[in-house]
DNA sequence: GCACGACATAGGCTCGACCTATGCTTTCTG
DNA sequence: CAGAAAGCATAGGTCGAGCCTATGTCGTGC
């Protein structure tokens, strides 16, 4: 197989015209070289200079080769050179991972942060839920993603809570939220909860079932839906009651139900989010970069969790 | 340095998604293309890909990369081809050198005949005079040449007689060419002779130089001029006369001397055509060609010589 | 004819490329 | 849930490629 190596001293000997020259600039030994080029002329089969007395001189085969082996050369230089842009994150693709709820209200924000200080990046915010999020980390598809965890801290993986996120009653009566919602009254509420595909895994209904079961209740939804937008309408609609995040209360409920208000629960419950990543990991500069920017964005709309 | 070969390894691994299904296409041990990405990382600074219990996924930096390392492969694989065909004389340039005069009547039918065979190549026919042409053949610039030959042959070359070409006396005086020209009349007239700046070692010129010298008179030109056709044409305006092959007489005095007749010298004198190359040269493929071909050209025209 | 320049050859060293064997971890399955 | 299977990493050993220095050979130029 032709090696980089050989094309580079062919290169070097084609415009030099001379082995030694060649060796010279390479910062070789003549030798070498010229071991270098026998081993091509071998492995292509064709003679590429004829050694006469002084110098050598190439043949026509080797002015054919020459551009050739320029485009090679100037090939891996590329190569190299788009690696080490991708690096220093003036191109490529950011991947991180956000569940639905936090990239609703912190997702636009995060992709404007990274556009603004990396024009050239690509980026992708992946993510449904926390659960299909962290199956992708443990899969080593996503490096790392700003998700909601439960208490279910799975194994091998580093997470790291920045903020908490207060789950609210909200409700279109404004008797039912007058006044903070024990689980008591909770357990009696007809719910329309969202992320139906994710419900056994989802952390609010995590949270929600361990609040209620400390009570020994269970809860029960009246109308299951899979995003946030349709429960907090329904909500509007005065149709069912919900228990959302505060940031998606300020994000949607001006929007999707103007006449719904919302209180606290009582106890005050908490989505944690949390910046997790695989133990093992590394983090690539463009993964550790939007750490940073989802974190500073998500504490300006939650409450920061300071911890260590 | 970024070798192909790591290139090819890493160009397995992404699209099998798994080191042992890259090592199994390619032939090696698993633990071989393992440390070929390995060190591809190391000399790239970045993780391609994350280890992540059942086979490797590739990471964003390994998306960017890897059309950068299609693109080397295949320019390799492009100068391979380009190198095999111009061995095949499908392409390329097939150089040849030739002195003035024989290419001045050979030339343009010797490059049909090579297009006609390989209408890719590229053909130069190089050479003003058979002394620079020898130059060119002793530096290694040229791998062979059709010339002709004095009797100094040089060192370490092959010279192959191929033809002799007859120098005749021509003159618009049909007086002076009524019967063959001795070296008596010869020196006694008054002549013009081309290649000016070869006259030390142009080949015609020595055989005339010997053919006097044998009668003890030294040769005597009254205008020296560069190319023959200035010459001929001179002779034609009866200005002087000349000596030139009969391949000259045959191409040029219908068109630039009409008037003009020619007679043999006596004893007949003839340049003698040959195919010149180093003594030590393996020849070619495409110089095989230029040396059949132009040999049968010639022979067409000319008194063929038959040796060995 | 002699010295110098330039490539080839010889011999030796080091390191990279490859292999087999084996260990560790994850994933699949009964 | 335990054992098998799959897949990557590690270890250790062999072989050859790449590189060096020293020296030979040949052409060139003074």
């Amino acid at each position: 197989m032709l090696s980089v190596h050989q094309l580079t001293c062919f290169l070097a000997t084609y415009e030099q015209g001379s082995l030694t020259r060649a060796a010279e600039e390479l910062g070789y030994a003549q030798p070498s070289v010229s071991e270098q080029i026998r081993a091509l002329e071998k492995s292509l089969g064709v003679q590429l200079f004829r050694r006469v007395g002084r110098g050598v001189v190439p043949t026509t085969v080797a002015d054919t080769l020459r551009p050739y082996a320029e485009r090679v050369l100037g090939a891996i230089d590329e190569a190299e050179r788009a690696v080490q842009s991708v690096r220093s994150l003036e191109t490529g693709t950011i991947r991180f991972g956000m569940f639905g709820t936090a990239r609703l209200y912190a997702g636009a924000g995060l992709v404007a942060d990274v556009l603004e200080r990396y024009p050239g990046v690509r980026v992708e915010l992946i993510g449904q839920n926390s659960t299909d999020v962290q199956e992708e980390l443990r899969r080593g598809r996503l490096e790392a993603a700003m998700i909601a965890v439960a208490a279910a801290a799975s194994e091998g993986m580093t997470i790291t809570p920045v903020a908490r996120d207060e789950l609210v009653y909200i409700s279109a009566d404004p008797e039912r939220v007058a006044s903070p919602v024990t689980a008591a009254r909770l357990s009696q509420a007809s719910l329309v909860m969202p992320e139906t595909t994710w419900r056994a895994n989802d952390s609010t209904r995590i949270v929600l079932r361990q609040m209620l079961h400390e009570t020994g209740r269970n809860p029960v939804t009246r109308i299951e839906v899979e995003d946030v937008e349709t429960a907090v309408e329904l909500v509007g609609r005065g149709l069912a009651d919900s228990v959302v995040p505060r940031g998606v209360v300020d994000q949607l409920l001006p929007r999707l139900a103007p006449n719904a208000g919302w209180t606290s629960l009582r106890p005050r419950q908490h989505d944690i989010l949390a910046i997790v990543h695989r133990a093992d990991a590394i983090l690539s500069p463009a993964a550790q970069l939007m750490i940073e920017l989802a974190t500073r964005r998500i504490q300006e709309i939650t409450e920061p969790v300071h911890r260590r």
